[in-house]
DNA sequence: CGTCTTCCTGACCAATTGGTCAAACCTTTT
DNA sequence: AAAAGGTTTGACCAATTGGTCAGGAAGACG
């Protein structure tokens, strides 16, 4: 399955300084914004000897694109049926604000690639991503049927919770601008948006 | 005020020609992606002909970013103390979610400006943007002291209506990718965010 | 019609950038 | 130690790109 899969030593230690880079030039410049020299500079290393490791720049974009989809579709995968709705929803929630919180960069890797159209993962979106997300929906229809979570359209629940988390990541400057350098920005968030969600969720 | 006023009938025609040509470039490609012969040939001119008009490929993004910052800002600042609060509130969220509808190129503009370290526009977030915000906070935290809101922190408040409103033109790709081309999103959209904050800001 | 100003363009330039390549440099193996 | 294979780089290239400039075309105006 992993072609690419390091096999010596330095071939590990050097692929994994290079997307380390790139995610930290990508996400800051988008991929056209971003140069090879820069990504090889963060790396430590030389423009030619980046192209060893990858065939192009874009195989370096792709490769950090995809090697993140787990990682990022991780937490709406552990919305299960078992438990609360409300609680389950919420926890779904709060795990993708503290990956916000976590993980900014990558974040902002996918709100530049698909704010500028997806070119290289709409084949994503429209396939595993759509199925993933038209499944839970099937999950929360069942919980409002059952009178368990109050009536909402699922689709446009899971994309305001992924508009409301990612916006501290993405729009972290404006955030940032406006709030002051404040320590406590994710802490007030994760309140605000357990009560904006639990307020919304919970049947009456 | 506006010592860049087109003065003859060619100009005025020129520069709108190349605004709106470069809105569009501008907002799918982002600044650093986008080319000077893109905006050109979009706006049926010549490159040279371009730079008649405006000294550089910088001077055209600042004008469109300074350009569009009173109607984005204008439906927060409609944000008046008269009036229901639960029912103005409410009516910002809508009247944003409908100006993603109708402008989501600005709104995309704006986004890949943010994601990316709001370079040319840092200083108008930390300024009149931040007075602004601070000034609604100032207004909604007498609303909740008064018992006509329910307590929410103001600031998170407005990030939230922000995130989920500007996602439908921001990352409409993936919206459509997920729902299919449905052209109710934005009405589906409307009726989820109305009972999303109906049900937060009324108090109990 | 003639002049003055505004408008427009082909040709050009320097800098940047993604990518190539032959040669050198290590390591590992035999 | 020598062959073999993996690793690194300086030099180079072609294409792109932001921007310049001299001169020509087109209005405006008397």
């Amino acid at each position: 399955m992993d072609g690419k899969a390091p096999r010596t030593r330095i071939q590990e230690k050097n692929t994994a300084a290079i997307l380390e880079a790139a995610l930290e030039v990508f996400s800051q410049a988008g991929f056209r914004g971003s140069t090879l020299d820069q990504i090889a500079k963060t790396a430590g290393l030389s423009k030619p000897n980046l192209l060893y490791y990858f065939p192009s720049k874009e195989a370096i974009h792709v490769a950090l694109l995809s090697g993140m989809l787990d990682l990022w579709l991780g937490p709406l995968r552990a919305v299960e049926a078992s438990g609360d709705p409300v609680e389950t929803i919420l926890g779904y929630v709060q795990s993708k604000l503290q990956m916000a919180r976590e993980f900014p960069r990558e974040s902002r890797l996918f709100a530049n690639e698909i704010v500028q159209g997806a070119p290289r993962v709409l084949g994503i979106i429209e396939g595993p991503l759509k199925e993933l997300v038209d499944e839970k929906a099937v999950l929360i229809r069942g919980w409002i049927a059952a009178g368990r979570l109050a009536p909402v359209d699922p689709h446009h629940l899971i994309f305001s919770i992924w508009a409301t988390t990612q916006h501290y990541a993405d729009f972290d400057v404006q955030v940032q601008g406006i709030l002051g350098p404040s320590e406590a920005r994710f802490d007030d968030a994760a309140a605000f948006l357990d009560h904006l969600y639990r307020s919304a969720l919970t049947p009456r």
